[in-house]
DNA sequence: CCCCTTTTTAATCATTTGTTAACTGAGGAA
DNA sequence: TTCCTCAGTTAACAAATGATTAAAAAGGGG
């Protein structure tokens, strides 16, 4: 699984090894040398995954990681922590300012590699409920099926996405920008048009016999779920 | 979640401070102090966790740790080595043995419930009952078999396992990475394409003579079992 | 050393996706 | 009303993504 892997740590010997054997692993590596530095490209960046230094210049690992946990943007980024061995408490430490593992220096490359693997694919828990109802369409996380009058529809990935976003807040307008940046994700870009396409599928897949519509235009506004 | 804890250790002063502490937590408590009869006890009294010294007489842990994960009958039994401190090679090899955690001494009580507790709670909820059955498919945990349409199926360990999973809660969709966390271990690090691998495996195994298929690709999710 | 299982790899196959461009229709201005 | 313009709709298609499959490589145990 490629990610974005956000280095903060201040030796550069260090960087550049870690660099290197994250690169090969496919991962995207950005880094910072300071504290303050780090902290404001973290929040800039919202990396997949952090390797901090347990000492950095001018504000520590620990401060970054306690700022970042409970920003409740940032707080579910998982944390890996960075410290000289031997400092056997500071591991306790660690885990109470909320990383989410720790390794001590000297490190071995294939250890940490399994560490970041295993933090990269821990299930992000899902906080909605399972089953969504609106008229006469019901969508069902947990086995990812779509109903419409108790008959099942077919849908892509995307139209699944896009209808149960839709379904959290019927009646509401979204803008094609919203629905982009809701359902595709923040910094992903496609044209604002694609999204039509997309709610054109979405209307042919449920659009059973006579049936509503439920997806409504509003011309120069967006679209919306409603009766 | 009261269980059955047990010790194989040989340090005395640890064995009752473990044996203090867990008590505390409602578990009951055995334990012996060597390789051999550790071996024998576990296979007696079938606990359901077991803390092991990674150095044992006439034994070693990881001899005890092998031989047990071979064994279908006790292969789901949750291991926590425990070693001294800074080998941090043996925490490789801990995992490569079939351990699912692994703890340095000396540790904090505090730390080692916590991990008791999580490896409990993912082991745990298949006690419900010994044979399991979903349609035309008969699982029975304690022989190992498995049965559609009352003829027996030959599956690999993995498989078994993977299935065993599956039909804990049919028709739900698990992702690649729920099944790697839930039927291969947290600490274990496979690619994800090799999920597929055993899920056509898997498929091949249960597709007797125009059954139904059983297993559901969900694109970009995952699989589930269902009809 | 051979057999069996697991994991990786790579080729192939199938579906989904984003884009483009032509088409349609609503609503405002004359 | 009629025409014009602009926004939304539709269909077609190429590219990307994801799943399946087979086969080779890697381990592990007897």
């Amino acid at each position: 699984m490629p990610a974005h892997v956000f280095i903060a740590e201040d030796e550069t010997s260090i960087i550049s090894l870690l660099k290197y054997n994250l690169e090969k692993e496919g991962h995207k590596v950005s880094h910072s040398e300071n504290g303050e530095d780090a902290l404001k490209q973290i929040k800039l960046k919202h990396p997949d995954l952090i390797l901090m230094d347990w000492m950095l210049p001018d504000l520590s690992g620990v401060d970054i990681c306690k700022n970042l946990k409970k920003d409740k943007k940032f707080n579910d980024i998982p944390i890996i922590m960075l410290t000289a061995k031997g400092e056997e408490e500071d591991k306790v430490k660690a885990f109470e300012t909320g990383a989410d593992d720790y390794v001590t220096k000297p490190f071995s490359q294939k250890e940490l590699n399994a560490r970041i693997k295993s933090l990269l694919r821990r299930a992000k828990p899902q906080s909605s409920s399972d089953i969504v109802e609106f008229i006469d369409l019901r969508i069902d996380r947990v086995t990812k099926r779509v109903y419409r009058k108790d008959k099942e529809i077919n849908l892509g990935p995307t139209e699944f996405k896009l209808l149960d976003f839709f379904i959290k807040n019927p009646k509401r307008v979204y803008s094609r920008e919203q629905l982009l940046n809701n359902v595709w994700g923040e910094n992903i870009y496609v044209e604002s048009r694609t999204v039509d396409v997309h709610i054109r599928r979405l209307r042919q897949a449920i659009n059973i016999e006579n049936t509503k519509p439920l997806i409504r235009t509003v011309r120069s506004a967006g679209y919306s779920l409603e009766s």
